[in-house]
RNA sequence: UCCGCGGUAGCUCAAUGGCAGAGCAUGCGGCUGUUAACCGCAGGGUUGUAGGUUCGAGCCCUACCCGCGGAGCCA
């Protein structure tokens, strides 16, 4: 039943009869030539069945065929310079398996509202097969960064009975007996915890966030990766960052140049991405604002339009360190020279994508983290365990996350966060 | 929650207050090398909902519904 040849195999059949099994992407004919598109996950492939040279039967199958209509066919396969992909299948015979009436999207434009209503039929066209397979490389490439460096994968829960960092809006439920419960925003507490028992973990899954961001640069389920490493100081976690993004970066540039070509990404910003990235505080960051004539006040928090204006000053993901403690959680440490600032760190990529990295040193002090605690308001029993963690062998330590879906984004020069994830949740919808 | 923009054929969009249209998709016909193929013909409409102004409303006014993008918050 299952395929024996997939389209990005041609290369070594070429001479060969093979059938391949398929969807049908676009149909051109003229008469009595008739030129089929088939698509099957790997590739593309024109089919070309000559009225003479099949039945009638086959021929009329062939003119029958509608966009997106799964079928099979067989014949010899040639390299073809005037075809998509190098290479062309002279059909023998065509076999309709589904036929599809009046696929919604067709080869012209659609709106993103229309084009979202249909995502289950969306991810099956050339630009959303190119995003989602760079997707699951820049996956791969994060898996394989950390599993290469000793770092063990550390899964935290997802239904955890407290906000973390006591800031966003969760989505809640009723958990039996227990009273209220919430859907994660973020693993990063256990990780902290998995750090003290393995030395250096990371997590990977996806977090939730209830609050109304109506932007493009929001969804309410996106993925996360967070690493955490015992006996890091702040400049090691920045160290990491930076060594992190490159690897992702040049990963997809070189396993994912084909998929980067059908999106039309300017390439040559990515080559750009080496280290050392620019690090600047988030005093040098407040000059250059003041500089471009922004009415910026030194403890406020960056917005997206700040972030954007000091990102185009550089050609490279740029770190801005050392925020003012009150604009960030309760567990990152400050600094010991500057009580005033945090040791926290943001990763801002270029072309105005904004954040996709925020990370710190931990208050890894018991007695200044109970202050914290107590200074954001936030009920001490549910981070009992948490202080434990300071008070049964202490460390310093940091840590990072980095959001999927805005790196994704960013590396594909998407529009729009919810092309870069296959069933982007979002404050007014949840379907499909 | 606030600010701004929008809702017309299955889809993308036109239409000075005066006959509701085009391209794509669909159906039929034509074409032996097409590249979002092309050419001809056809079907397809409660103009988001309710009310108002007007001889006449897709267009102007009021309310509501839905969506989009931005602010806040964040990855």
């Amino acid at each position: 039943m299952r395929p024996t040849v997939y389209i990005n195999d041609l290369s070594k059949h070429v001479g060969e009869e093979v059938t391949l099994k398929g969807w049908l992407y676009n149909k051109r004919s003229s008469g009595k030539i008739k030129f089929l598109i088939l698509r099957d996950g790997t590739g593309y492939v024109q089919c070309v069945v000559f009225k003479g040279n099949v039945s009638d039967n086959i021929f009329e199958s062939a003119e029958k065929i509608t966009q997106e209509s799964s079928f099979e066919v067989t014949g010899k396969i040639r390299e073809e310079k005037r075809a998509v992909g190098g290479y062309e299948l002279d059909a023998t015979d065509v076999k309709i398996i589904g036929l599809a009436h009046e696929y919604p999207i067709t080869p012209k434009e659609h709106g993103i509202e229309f084009l979202i209503d249909n995502r289950h039929l969306w991810v099956r066209s050339k630009r959303q097969v190119a995003i989602l397979k760079i997707r699951a490389r820049v996956v791969k490439a994060i898996r394989d960064f950390f599993d290469e460096r000793g770092f063990i994968l550390f899964d935290p829960p997802i239904i955890t009975p407290n906000a973390c960092e006591g800031t966003s809006t969760l989505f809640e439920m009723e958990y039996f007996d227990l009273g209220k419960a919430y859907l994660t925003q973020s693993g990063q507490l256990y990780a902290e915890s998995g750090a003290m028992a393995l030395g250096k973990v990371y997590t990977f899954g996806p977090t939730f966030r209830a609050e109304k961001s109506k932007t493009r640069r929001h969804l309410t389920e996106f993925w996360m990766v967070e690493p955490e490493m015992a006996f890091y100081d702040l400049d090691d976690d920045m160290d990491l960052a930076e060594e992190f993004i490159e690897y992702i970066v040049q990963t997809v540039l070189r396993d994912r140049a084909e998929e980067l070509k059908e999106l039309e990404r300017d390439t040559s910003k990515l080559e750009k991405v080496v280290r050392p990235f620019p690090r600047i505080s988030y005093s040098d960051a407040v000059e250059i604002l003041k500089k471009k004539g922004v009415d910026f006040q030194w403890g406020n928090d960056l917005g997206g339009a700040d972030e954007t204006i000091i990102g185009e000053e550089f050609d490279r993901p740029v770190m801005i360190h050392r925020y003012p403690s009150e604009v960030k959680a309760f567990y990152m440490k400050r600094d010991p020279e500057n009580p005033k600032v945090a040791l926290a760190v943001d990763v801002i990529a270029p072309e105005g994508y904004g954040e996709i990295i925020g990370g710190s040193q931990r208050e890894d002090n018991l007695d200044y983290l109970l202050e914290r605690i107590q200074e954001h308001d936030l009920p001490q029993q549910f981070f009992e365990w948490y202080l434990d963690l300071r008070r049964f062998g202490t460390v310093p330590h940091a840590g990072f996350g980095l959001g999927l879906e805005r790196t994704v984004s960013w590396i594909c020069g998407l529009e729009h966060l919810r092309e870069a994830i296959p069933f982007p949740r979002m404050i007014y919808r949840n379907t499909p």
